[in-house]
DNA sequence: GCCAAGATGTAATAACATATCAATGCGAGG
DNA sequence: CCTCGCATTGATATGTTATTACATCTTGGC
C-alpha cells in the first residue's frame, strides 16, 4: 500500500501496467524506451511521489547504470516530453504521470509540509488568462498550474 | 520606452509611484523598506522583466551594496512576503507586481524564446482543481499560474 | 556495410539557494 | 539612561539543481 493522490491503495501491478503502456507508446510512435529511461520510469513509479532528480540519479549510481547528471536529465527530459513525466515547478522536482493514457492538461496539489504531491485536472478552457493572451496577442502552448497548501494528513497533525 | 505586458508605453514615472507605494505600505505596516530592499524592488521596476536573483545581485555588487548570496535572496524574500515582486517558478526568477496596490492572485504569461513576462490575473474560484482538492481534503493556500508560449514579438519574428 | 541520427559516457562548470553564526542597530519597558 | 529582545546585516561556507561540451557508441534506413 502507498500514498497516491492523499488516499490509500494497493498499486503493486500499476506499476507493470505503466510501463507497459509506455513501452507501446513509444513503439507506436518509432521512439527508444532504453533501459535508463525505463528504469527512471519505474523509480518514479515505485516512489508514488515528486522525486529531485539527484535523488533519481544516486538509485541509478547505486545500480551502476550512471552517476553523472546528464544521465538522469537526459532520461527526464525524454519523459517529460512525451508525457510519461510531469516537472513539478514549485519543488524542481518530478513525479510520474497518474493518467498517461489521456492527453491532458495537468494541474498539482503540492502539500507545503509533506511535499506530497497530487495530480489533477483543469479546464482547457483558460479563462481570463486566456482573455488576457488573446488581447495582447500572446500564444499560449503550455499551462503551468500548482496549487501549495496542505494535504489531509499535514492538516489533521496540525491539532 | 519599455516593452510591458508586450504592448510599449513610457513608465519613467511608474518607477517613482511604485517605490513610494511601497513606502507607505511599509510604513502602515511597520516594515523596514530599507535600502537594500528599495533598491531591489528598483532595479526590477526599472528592467521591467523577469530577472534571475544572480543577475540582481550583479547590480548590488557593482554599487557595493553587497556582493553575497544572501543579501539578494533576503531582499526578495521580503518582497515577495509582502507582495511587492513575485517570483516566477518556470524560470527561478523574480519579477515586480504589475499592480501591488491591489490584492489579487497573479498568473504569468512567459515568453519561452525571450523570457517576457506579462502579469495578469486569474479568478479567485478554483475551477476543477478547486474541487479535485475538496473531495480529497486538500487545503488550497496559494496557487501558482504560468502560461508557456510565444508573445507577438518572437510569434512575428518566427516569420 | 555505410551513413546519419540518436543515445550515452564523462568531466567540468554554471546557476540557484540555504545554513550558520557573529555583529550591529533600534525601539519598548524598566 | 540602561538593557533586553528582535529584526537586520555581514561574512563564510556549503548545498542543490541544471547545463555545456565533446568524445564515443548504437541503431536503423539505405
Ligand atoms: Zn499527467
Ligand atoms: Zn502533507
Ligand atoms: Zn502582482
Ligand atoms: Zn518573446
Amino acid at each position: 500500500m502507498a500514498t497516491i493522490g492523499f488516499h490509500q491503495h494497493d498499486h503493486s501491478h500499476c506499476i507493470a501496467t505503466a510501463l507497459s503502456q509506455a513501452e507501446s507508446k513509444c513503439a507506436e510512435r518509432k521512439l527508444q524506451f532504453t533501459p535508463a529511461r525505463r528504469r527512471v520510469l519505474e523509480i518514479l513509479l515505485e516512489k508514488h511521489r515528486a522525486m529531485g532528480a539527484y535523488e533519481i540519479l544516486d538509485i541509478l549510481a547505486a545500480e551502476g547504470i550512471g552517476s553523472q547528471p546528464p544521465v538522469v536529465y537526459r532520461a527526464l527530459d525524454f519523459l517529460v516530453q512525451h508525457g510519461f513525466v510531469h516537472r513539478i515547478e514549485r519543488l524542481n522536482a518530478y513525479t510520474a504521470c497518474a493518467h498517461p493514457t489521456r492527453d491532458h492538461v495537468p494541474a498539482f496539489l503540492v502539500c507545503r509540509q509533506c511535499k506530497a504531491v497530487a495530480e489533477a485536472e483543469t479546464e482547457l478552457t483558460q479563462g481570463r488568462l486566456g482573455i488576457a493572451a488573446g488581447k495582447t496577442g500572446f500564444h499560449i502552448e503550455r499551462i503551468v498550474v500548482e496549487a501549495e497548501g496542505l494535504c489531509p494528513d499535514c492538516a489533521g497533525a496540525q491539532a
